[in-house]
DNA sequence: TGACATTATATCCGGTCCGACATATATTCT
DNA sequence: AGAATATATGTCGGACCGGATATAATGTCA
């Protein structure tokens, strides 16, 4: 589901340094990006903080396991609304959000993956 | 394109406090529309700011004049990654979209309107 | 290793969202 | 007031999102 371009080269040895850094994107493409990436990251952390798993998470939201881990994925069938809602269902604050939002990557976080499916909509242009 | 119901009541010498106040919402659920409501204040800022009309504004996004006034609107079709990604195009930061989405309400602020469309996807079961 | 639990990936369908356009209302000039 | 400009509202076709289901991959423990 993520980028298979991006897996590929690892594979094949390459180091990425971020998904912005390798496909083309604008500066404002690039921070909407990494700002899904950070939420989805903070669910994460969310749920495995409490412990639960991601079937017992997605009863919480009226949702599915499948769907839980696709979010927590940045996957791009994901949308930053469903993330939000969420994060605010799980009992997070609009300042815990807005931290989430703010925060820099931290320092020698992983390289990160994203899927660079074609944009069709929205493509910001 | 507002509640029309909470218009009517308006008109009618009603004083509503807030849309979640009248509407039976979940804490979750107001913190999303009070999140979506800032992040539509935080766009007519920053056009108004610039000076610049909706139309152009549009152009910028490559959307609709009719678009950024729904936008600017919080209106129901309106999806908070379509106002995120305006915003950070308009050249919002992180930091200044993470503020936005933390600040609690202005004191003395106006009551709020929102369109009270029956939910229909996510509406956070 | 095998059984079981958990997480990841793939696909489908129904409903939603977005840009576009038309049109109405509001504001600002002279 | 009337024209010009700006903003708001309504609708539509088509792309997109979300829950559900199926299944594959990964992890855990005995």
């Amino acid at each position: 589901m993520k980028s298979e371009k991006i897996k590929k080269l690892e594979q094949a040895g390459w180091k990425v340094g971020s998904a912005a850094e390798f496909l083309g994107l604008t500066s404002a493409e690039e921070a909407f990006i990494e700002l899904k990436l950070r939420l989805a990251r903070s669910l994460r952390h969310y749920r495995v903080a409490r412990t639960l798993t991601q079937a017992e998470t997605a009863r919480m939201l009226g949702s599915s396991q499948s769907r839980v881990a696709k979010m927590e994925a940045a996957d791009s069938t994901v949308s930053v609304d469903l993330l939000i809602k969420a994060l605010l269902t799980l009992g997070a604050t609009p300042q815990a959000l807005a931290r989430t939002i703010s925060h820099p990557a931290a320092v020698g976080e992983e390289p990160v993956h994203y899927d660079a499916a074609k944009p069709k909509r929205h493509a910001m242009k």
